[in-house]
DNA sequence: GTGAAAGCGCTAACAG
DNA sequence: CTGTTAGCGCTTTCAC
């Protein structure tokens, strides 16, 4: 099924064939249709490769993740989908699993194909090194940014989050409040930490960031510094942690002192993960960075990009709060 | 940089730069280096499309599901991606969010692109309308299966999972067992019921199928059932549940009516979702489906089909039960 | 208005 | 051994 089919079908050349199947050119209506009419009776379908050999664009762009399309990734694929999809473009998944030989495989093929332009995402805000594509194709980073170049990179507001969360905190009228959150050396644990000191710091309320519990990304973790937290600070009236994982650990922890919650203790939580922070009893307050924003952002900078805009530099999406049972006066401490 | 470039560069014609990079035919090896060196030097990379052009295939394929790219799509896309990335195919993102309308827009492109083959996955394994390409191409299921004609689809064994389970509790010295699943308009849930049902009745212990909770997917439908599943049935000394989110309510709820897990009610759920099973307390022995090598298997299906071979009708990958404290006697019962 | 022809980047068949 | 040519499917001048 070639245009050429289509032509001859419909009587016409092909160069005719092709002016009345994308509207160019001036063309009595009465063949516009019937070479319309042969198309869809053959069901044509134009080559878009041939095309794109032609045109220089393929309308594709890579999606290159080190998550392995995990839980971060997810959200932030589906936007830069979106933001891409809708402009026409077809996406190539490129999951390099952290290794550094599958990613230039991966740079390999996507220049190979000639995409017109890429996004790099990762699990981690931490720099990574800059893809290297020469002056290829543009390239954004979402959830991670470049150590080289100013290439854009989109990012979630960890400490802007920490701070709302603080704020609510405050505003519901805890004053005790414990950080139990994942390791240290993770960037987006110590800029959450630094958010919540500084509001509650400005706010009057004493916090030390030598206070902030840091352990893992894990329940058992949480369950553990619930522990250790209300041996230290016995009166905790509120603990806001680095993830809904945490928290949840830290609900059961807590429980299993004596503590209910939000009576006793307000409980929030990071990432908004709806299983974990839904199931839990009562639900979870908890920050959500709007990863699906960030890739949205993400690819429209990229189109951007691609129609020519120099487009440079972090940009930060802000986080967002979403108050649940768990920090509610309201809410009911079940039996869980 | 095309062809051209490196054939002036080398100063031979593009014909015999095509040979040298390809290994075609015959050159003086000096040539082939001087080529070679050349498309090094300018930083060539062939031009896919242009290839695919000729040669009819673009080694790439789609992979479209309807599940958002959800959990159970996301391991079922790294199997895939791993028997095709490796056969130097790359793979198209079209996640058509349970819309026929753009279900269809993203078949179209598909069909534009010229792929040379398509992957459908599901969140469910319920038969689905077959997607039409006509004879285009080869289409795969993978984790659900087409209403109509007989191309071949990738399944789970829900039912072997269920009679894995069932066999694992029994071998535990269990007799008194409950089952608390999702709603029953699921197939999933029903064959994990009648694996269950059939491996207890085969060995003797009552069972009917009229006792299954049918609920929802959610914790908080697990911790209700705990509760008149107790009030039914108080001398219950094993859970079987249809998830891992309904065990870990399930377990909540038990633990909340005085119950030690696995000491008096062992309990296993359904899914080996990571979080959920590992961050229970005690952990959880859950029945593992192998999403990844049922991708991984469409992925090779697909292969050969594209390859030339026929490949037709359903096949169902083995489940796994991964046993942890959760159903274990030496399983410490901690505070959560 | 419509057709013929050139050319996008590449490979394969055939000369030389 | 290497160069020339044709053509993959399509769009876009440029004649007629």
């Amino acid at each position: 099924m070639t245009i050429r089919d289509v032509a001859a079908a419909a009587n016409v050349s092909v160069g005719t064939a092709s002016k009345a199947l994308n509207g160019q050119g001036r063309l009595r209506p009465e063949t516009r249709r019937r070479v319309t009419e042969a198309a869809q009776r053959l069901g044509f379908a134009p080559n878009v490769l041939a095309q794109g050999l032609l045109g220089g664009r393929t309308y594709t762009v890579g999606l290159l993740t080190t998550d392995s399309f995990g839980r971060f990734s997810i959200p932030v694929m589906l936007g830069a989908e979106d933001a891409l999809g809708a402009g026409q473009i077809s996406v190539f998944m490129c999951d390099t699993r952290d290794d550094p030989d599958r990613e230039q495989r991966y740079l390999d093929r996507l220049i190979s194909r000639r995409v017109d332009g890429l996004i790099v995402t990762g699990r981690r805000i931490e720099p990574r090194p800059a893809v290297d594509v020469g002056r290829r194709f543009p390239v954004v980073y979402a959830m991670t940014q470049p150590l080289e170049g100013d290439d854009p990179a989109i990012l979630p507001d960890d400490e802007g989050g920490g701070a709302t969360a603080a704020q609510h905190l405050l505003d519901i009228g805890r004053r005790r409040i414990g950080h139990i959150t994942g390791p240290e050396r993770f960037l987006a644990a110590r800029k959450r930490a630094t958010g919540l000191s500084h509001r509650l710091t400005d706010a009057g309320v004493p916090f030390a960031l030598a206070d902030v519990l840091y352990g893992e990304w894990s329940e058992r973790w949480g369950r553990e510094a619930a522990r250790i937290l209300l041996d230290t600070s016995p009166d905790t009236d509120a603990v806001f942690c680095g993830s809904d994982q945490i928290a949840r650990g830290v609900g059961d922890g807590l429980r299993a002192l004596g503590r209910r919650i939000p009576d006793d203790v307000a409980l929030a939580g990071f990432d908004n993960w709806a299983p974990m922070a839904l199931g839990a009893d009562p639900p979870l307050t908890t920050v959500d960075v709007c990863l699906e924003q960030i890739g949205r952002l993400a690819g429209q900078h990229l189109l951007a990009a691609i129609g020519g805009e120099t487009v440079r530099g972090l940009r930060t999406v802000p986080a967002r709060l979403v108050v649940r049972e768990s920090t509610r006066a309201g809410g009911h401490s079940g039996s869980g």
